[in-house]
DNA sequence: TGCCAGGCCCTCTTTAGGGCCTT
């Protein structure tokens, strides 16, 4: 089985292109179903949190006034995860920042991202909602502590994926899910998938 | 203090609009 990356940020706004930059990461290294290593930490964005996102995470300018560089923690981050497939809940959210904070320290992006979000609304497109709270209490996933910190949510994800890929082992008879398969799901819609479901091949 | 986004997906669609999801 694969080792995958997952990661969670959480920042001091919805988009870097204006002006939001990261104040907590986390990246867990998920490999033969279970959770073998985890890295986090604080960082200092060097603009300040709006009220309304420090009342969400927990995260208060305070506390990320002493926390090391986004620099010196991206790097270290980056690192961690090697040359593993990247995984997050709204990818596209977290590679927006993965992806910034890169580019500001010269440092290259090789793997892909894949998506548990899409991959939950392929899969469970009858799930009450795709947020990742959500889909942790429907499905009676571990709990990981205070949801909206950068650990806890990578962990939460960490064991969605790990949901996944045992329910797409039970649909298909599988004996393994690889990245491959993952990525394809991600790439289909829900009424491509369904057509795979009723065929017994994607 | 409040505002700032954007990709995906559904439908009352495709020459569009709006909800979902992340912080």
């Amino acid at each position: 089985m694969s080792t995958y990356a997952v990661i969670d940020f959480e920042t001091t706004g919805l988009s870097p292109n204006h002006g939001a930059r990261p104040t907590e990461i986390a990246v867990v290294l998920v490999s033969n179903d279970r959770i073998i290593d985890r890295y986090q930490s604080l960082m200092n964005p060097g603009v300040h949190i709006p009220y309304d996102i420090q009342a969400l995470t927990g995260i208060t300018n305070a506390m990320v006034q002493k926390a090391a560089s986004i620099g010196n923690v991206m790097k270290q981050a980056a690192e961690f995860v090697g040359s593993h497939p990247l995984v997050a809940h709204n990818a596209a959210f977290d590679q927006k920042f993965w992806d910034a904070e890169l580019e500001r320290i010269h440092l290259p992006r090789h793997q892909k991202f894949t998506c548990s979000l899409l991959l939950s609304r392929r899969i469970f497109p009858d799930a009450p909602n795709h947020r990742l709270g959500t889909l942790v209490r429907t499905f009676r996933l571990p709990d990981t502590g205070r949801s909206h910190r950068a650990l806890a949510d990578a962990e939460s994800t960490a064991y969605l994926l790990l949901h996944l890929q045992n329910e797409l082992m039970r649909r298909f008879k599988l004996s393994a899910v690889s990245h491959d398969l993952l990525l394809a799901i991600q790439s289909k819609s829900r009424h491509q998938l369904e057509a795979c479901v009723r065929n017994h091949k994607c």
